[in-house]
DNA sequence: TTAGAATTCAAACAAGTGTTTGAAAACGAC
DNA sequence: GTCGTTTTCAAACACTTGTTTGAATTCTAA
């Protein structure tokens, strides 16, 4: 773009970014093919390699751009309970970490205004997705965000053994992962969500996730215990 | 293959669907080309198309033999739970219920003598998976399965609404597909998880999943009640 | 050993892939 | 209006894709 940028330039790389950002959902990022998306965005198909340069530019910008909204909103809301807590003289709760950091996922993916809704379907299955270079990328604009999510974690659970945290965090995303995607992707139970009400999505999730937090350290010993 | 079919025949059949189930683990369906197969099995490139069809053909046998051994493993470790509990005259504990569903994925993840270890890290990626035949074929591959479990489920937890039994049946698959994938596919928290121990990953879990499946049930008027 | 089916093989097929090119058009500042 | 830059466009590039073909080979059963 360089020195000047028209209204109109602007444009064009917005549409791009969105409709890639919709086929993508949809397709897959092997499966979108850039003729699928500037056909898609009403964009020659030049247009893709000469504002983003490569494919995988144009599937890095995507990704940056709502990773770094995303974890803006999160590390907001820790900061904002970290105040409190150190006003308050008390301590941060576990609850409260998870809820900072689920809740921004939540919002946006029921958000059907934004483009939110279409991204975080993409996002949640792009943690195993096998690209290489998708999951470097990835891991490196989490980073930052989940180092601080952590030890504020640890922080809430002073006692608990820091290995047992990190998994159950790792459980946590997962089944975030596929609270999002279930309300509108694959349907393995047929027709069985009747309540898919997304506002009773994140209570639903949220009491899970605590429960699952909070149950009794695992028994190495006696591997069945309940 | 019709009558008669040559030992060398189904040893080709074999090679083929055990290279494309690594290299689609490695680098997805998508970008899993027929050459690349045929060059890791050692056969020629036309040896698919004359023992699948089409490529989409052998990924749904890839998926379909391990599914159904998986599967197979499930219904009759329920079977056995809940010939126990007539035995003595009690109810099938929800614990057992789980333990039964989940427990022969873990093994088959951890088992690295058959081919179960890749597979599992592409199935727990498929649920979400762009592809809408795949999408429908793993569907019927699991309905009746999980018709199955669901019910038990619900027996075993009289009183619970099973709109909400459901939600965390779904939770729990994605926790479970995470805690298969981080073992080894993306580091989100790089070279976090010292202690990947896959004979600690079963009770890791499972005190997890049943922590979240005893959850307080969400209060939907109080969404961030922890 | 021989007839017939099953399987392998090299080569080619049409269609689709991401990317590049160089000319045409649209733009912003003077 | 003019100049220089930015952006669009149609066309072509070299390459890969899944699949088909028909001949050569291997196997099985009589």
């Amino acid at each position: 773009m360089g020195e000047a940028t028209s209204r109109q330039a602007l444009d064009t790389r917005l549409r791009i970014l969105e409709a890639a950002e919709a086929l993508f959902v949809e397709h897959g990022l092997e499966a979108t093919s850039m003729r699928m998306i500037t056909s898609a965005a009403g964009v020659n198909l030049a247009a893709v390699n000469y504002h983003f340069g490569t494919k995988d530019s144009l599937i890095q910008e995507v990704f940056r751009r709502r990773i770094a909204e995303l974890n803006r909103l999160r590390l907001l809301a820790l900061d904002e309970v970290q105040a409190a807590a150190r006003d308050q003289g008390g301590e941060v709760r576990p609850s409260q970490v998870l809820t900072a950091f689920f809740r921004p996922v939540l919002e946006m993916a029921s958000d059907a205004e934004h483009g939110g809704h279409n991204f975080m379907r993409l996002l949640g299955r792009t943690y195993t997705e096998p690209n290489a270079f998708v999951r470097q990328f990835l891991a490196e604009e989490y980073a930052e965000t989940l180092d601080r999510f952590m030890a504020a974690l640890y922080a809430s659970l002073p006692g608990v053994p820091r290995e047992e945290i990190l998994w159950r965090f790792h459980f946590m995303m997962g089944a975030t992962s596929y609270a999002i995607a279930g309300t509108d992707a694959l349907q393995l139970f047929a027709g069985a969500f009747d309540d898919a009400d997304p506002s009773r999505l994140m209570p639903r999730l949220m009491s899970f996730l605590l429960g699952g937090l909070r149950a009794p350290l695992p028994d190495f010993d006696r591997p069945d215990a309940g």
